[in-house]
RNA sequence: GCCGGGGUGGCGGAACUGGUAGACGCGCCGGACUCAAAAUCCGGUGGCCGCGAGGCCGUGUGGGUUCGAUUCCCUCCCCCGGCACCA
């Protein structure tokens, strides 16, 4: 009883321990009545200790999880290892250490890690997405997309990253077409490669999002990314010749100021199309943009080229000559790889045709003519004029129509096309789950039967880069197969599965993560999903978040299971830099937690994550508040220790007035507090949660000044109350020493299954109230008035208060605004 | 270029649906305790003017709506993220 400070080193560890003897974070998953699932993006096991970002996501969740659990719901915490990926491969290309040795070290270490946190982790519902008992269901699912044709080969230009050596998906290529990895510029290559069909659920991936329970700008990544279009495709009688061009357009309203057709360069129409006298020009511009890299066409900046093909085509409504031209602006890859060209009202199509000397008639009058320059294409609504019967139209009447009209003529047809290409998911690597499919000369593509699942991966491989073909396809032991369906030689896919399909149901497999006779056991996936919150990166919006979308609902389609989506609220977290520098190994900026940790104790370091920043915005890294925030732990520790005589069952609580002011303004403080902190811990605003339970300890060290001794004006049963509720405050945030602290009191751990404190409405609402006088939209004065004071009686004592009569100066009052219990506005 | 998000004291950050701007904390200043220091406890702290009472200014810029604007509308400037010849 003589140190008056607590050690964290000392009791951190004793209460880790002895949650873990008691079990205390096993859930019965099938016998929860209030299921909770609060799910973490899981990590990547690397070699490195763990970071702030892994502390400053983890902490603050598992504090979100707690304090749901204190609320009496049945909380279901799990944590797994994203553990296949180029990191553990490229480490082994290097090192020569197995992927499959070092993941096991990084995972057992990481664990360590994790556990110092004290989080509520269910170390029996874990999951390793490179445990053959898990990649066993990765590629069970595939197989199941496979039967339903939702997984399939084809051959198509995909990325190719030459420092990976491997395809990866579009996803997966950033800002300036680098491979999200490595970094390097990928390439385009023709390649014949598994796909998921998530282009099949486009519509229902954008529909859905407006249900969820997500932050508003993630929507929007998604809805971009997915970038639905709707319009129409035409088709363009080719002069001559017994073929259409088919071109798609979302502004048909535009369709009697086309002056010119584009092909891409690859367009199988081109050859045909093509005159004679042009077909030399026409063959070196398509040599030409063969060469060109992605990086080079795709560029907005560069000048529009292209060639006439000295053919034509036939308007579908006016009946005029369309010269056909050639230019490397149009992909093939989007709508239908040809465009019409409306340059008066289509920025690419008016820079083309400038370029061209083509002309470039108006069809759209705008609305306000002073909002377009002369020298631009004008791309809003408008009159629409020339163009046939549809003239004096407005433009978006127009659309519709003559979307209706071409349809009825047989000359075009309702579209609606998508950004989102799908999701290729076969990888050249060895660190992956591999592709179940076998490759039989007489038979074709053979799933491998259920019971020949797990296809483990061969241990003993050559990792080496570069040989032009993936380490699987170098194994004979592997690759050589006898076929499933007729007993012939037969070889294996050589390809493993992109780890984002390892994560895109990880978090099914949590509920029965040991089971070998089915993924998951279905009935209870359906009590735990969707997930009831999810938190994790905003850097997956549209990888992780959107891939996991597509799984459920192919998964939904396919029968196993009942719901349509994952994650039904989803929160995130922000980024921690480092002068303002994104933190990363190759950079050298990382902060370790562990000096930290080693110098205040875990309790610290978490509460400091969640009191230093706003935790969905993130900032810059700066230490100088965990000393302070470690300290207030200590404060805290102290008021306990000071008080703690009020816990002894010998004594007789008697001292203080209950109705005095100290004693009434300690329940109002706490009660003030109780309600702060549920609703900014709900919200996961935890700066300001911490901020009022801080405004409680300060109120309870106030009205009990620790150097009087006896306790004097304050009622003893009130101020043991309050700091009780302080512990119970405390215990989602600083879980060791909030236990601690209970135990201080005498009770029993666990202070994660002591009830969350109640706030009563009715003493939040004080009989008093300051309301703020404001003459000419200035505050001049304040009245205590009661509560519930009627607008008249209010304006009437605000007219009488303090200076108010003096600055009125007996002029007219023109206006006055009363909100009551509030303020009161006067005007003169 | 387009689509999001954001700009608030010396610093991190608060402010419900338009209603007392700056909660809470850091730092700084002062006091108590101490031989002293640390630790701790208490008080002060947006800027300018004023002895004071008090006044003026103040949420990136400039305007607007309103009794009243960090909050709503318009203009512009910065920062961050995403997409980028998607027809």
């Amino acid at each position: 009883m003589t140190e008056d400070r607590y050690d964290p080193h000392a009791i951190e560890p004793r209460w880790r321990g002895a949650w873990r003897e008691m079990d205390l974070y096993a859930i019965d998953l099938a016998g929860a009545e209030r299921p909770c699932y609060a799910l973490v993006m899981l990590p990547y096991p690397s070699g490195d200790r763990l970071h702030v970002g892994h502390w400053y996501h983890y902490g603050p969740a598992d504090t979100w999880a707690r304090f749901m659990r204190m609320r009496g719901f049945d909380v279901f915490e799990p944590i797994g290892f994203d553990a296949f990926g180029l990191p553990a491969e490229n480490y082994a290309v290097r090192t020569g250490i197995h992927p499959a040795d070092s993941t096991e070290r990084n995972v057992a270490n990481m664990i360590e890690q994790l556990k110092q946190m004290g989080a509520m982790w269910d170390w029996d519902h874990t999951a390793n997405t490179s445990d053959p008992s898990f990649y066993r269901w990765t590629q069970w699912i595939f197989l199941e997309l496979y039967r339903a044709g939702l997984a399939y080969r084809k051959e198509a230009p995909v990325w190719w990253c030459p420092q990976d050596q491997t395809v990866l998906a579009n996803e997966q290529v950033l800002e300036g077409n680098v491979c999200e990895r490595c970094g390097t510029p990928v390439e385009k290559k023709d390649l014949t490669q598994w796909f998921f069909r998530i282009t099949r659920y486009a519509d229902e991936l954008l529909d859905g999002l407006d249900e969820l329970e997500w932050p508003e700008r993630t929507k929007t990544l998604q809805r971009n990314w997915i970038g639905r279009s709707p319009g129409v495709e035409i088709d363009w009688q080719v002069e001559g010749k017994d073929r259409a061009i088919r071109t798609f357009t979302t502004r048909p309203d535009t369709i009697y100021g086309v002056t010119f057709l584009v092909l891409a360069p690859e367009h199988p129409l081109v050859d045909e199309v093509t005159t004679d006298d042009r077909r030399a020009a026409i063959e070196a511009y398509r040599e030409q943009a063969r060469r060109l890299s992605d990086i080079e066409r795709a560029s907005t900046e560069a000048a529009k080229t292209g060639e006439f093909t000295g053919g034509y085509a036939i308007h579908p409504l006016s009946g005029e000559r369309i010269p056909v031209w050639v230019a490397d602006f149009v992909l093939l890859t989007y709508g239908t790889g040809a465009v019409q060209g409306v340059p008066a009202h289509d920025e690419r199509d008016y820079d083309f045709a400038n370029a061209m000397d083509l002309p470039i008639p108006r069809v759209i009058e705008p609305d306000d003519l002073s909002a377009v320059g002369a020298d631009q294409a004008y791309t809003g609504h408008g009159i629409v004029h020339d163009s046939g019967p549809y003239s004096g139209m407005r433009s978006e009447e127009m659309l519709e129509k003559v979307i209706d009209d071409l349809e009825t003529a047989g000359k075009g047809e309702r579209k609606v096309n998508y950004r989102l290409r799908d999701w290729l998911v076969s990888r050249q690597r060895y660190w992956g789950a591999p592709i179940p499919i076998i490759h039989c000369p007489e038979c074709g593509e053979v799933p491998v039967p259920d019971e020949d699942l797990p296809v483990e991966l061969p241990y003993d491989v050559d990792f080496s880069l570069g040989a032009g073909k993936s380490p699987l396809e170098r194994s004979k032991t592997f690759m050589h197969v006898d076929c499933p369906n007729c007993g012939g030689p037969a070889r294996r896919d050589p390809d493993t599965m992109d780890t984002f399909v390892d994560s895109s149901w990880y978090f099914m497999r949590y509920i029965s993560p040991n089971d070998a006779e089915r993924p998951w056991p279905r009935e209870i996936a359906e009590r735990w999903l969707p997930i009831y919150q999810y938190s994790g990166g905003i850097e997956h919006a549209t990888l992780h978040l959107l891939y996991s979308r597509f799984m459920i609902k192919a998964l939904r389609d396919l029968g196993h299971v009942g719901f349509d989506e994952p994650f039904r609220r989803l929160i995130h977290q922000g980024t921690i830099t480092n002068h303002g520098a994104k933190m990363s190994k190759s950079r050298g900026n990382v902060i370790s937690p562990d000096e930290y940790i080693a110098e205040h104790g875990a309790d610290a370091f978490r509460a400091y994550m969640m009191f230093g920043f706003s935790w969905t915005e993130g900032g810059d890294w700066k230490d100088e508040g965990i000393r302070a925030v470690a300290a207030w732990l200590q404060r805290v520790w102290r008021l306990v220790h000071l008080h703690q005589d009020l816990w002894d069952p010998n004594a007789r609580l008697a001292g203080g007035d209950p109705e005095s002011e100290a004693s009434r303004a300690l329940v109002l403080a706490r009660h003030r507090s109780v309600k702060g902190a549920t609703d900014d811990l709900a919200a996961w605003q935890f700066n300001t949660a911490i901020a009022r339970l801080m405004e409680l300890v300060n109120a309870c060290y106030q009205y009990s000044p620790v150097d009087q001794a006896p306790r004097e004006g304050i009622s003893e049963p009130i101020l043991k109350e309050a700091i009780e509720t302080v512990i119970r405050l405390l215990a989602p945030i600083a879980p060791h020493l909030a236990e601690e602290l209970w135990a201080m009191t005498g009770r029993e751990p666990s202070v994660v299954d002591a009830a969350w404190p109640a706030h009563d409405p009715d003493v939040l609402a004080t009989e008093e109230v300051t309301m703020v006088i404001q003459v000419n939209g200035k505050v001049r004065e304040r009245m205590r008035v009661p509560r519930g004071l009627s607008e008249d009686e209010i304006r009437a004592r605000a007219l009488g208060h303090g200076r108010i009569p003096d600055l009125i100066d007996g002029k007219p009052l023109r206006k006055a605004v009363v909100i009551p219990d509030k303020l009161v506005s006067l005007v003169v």
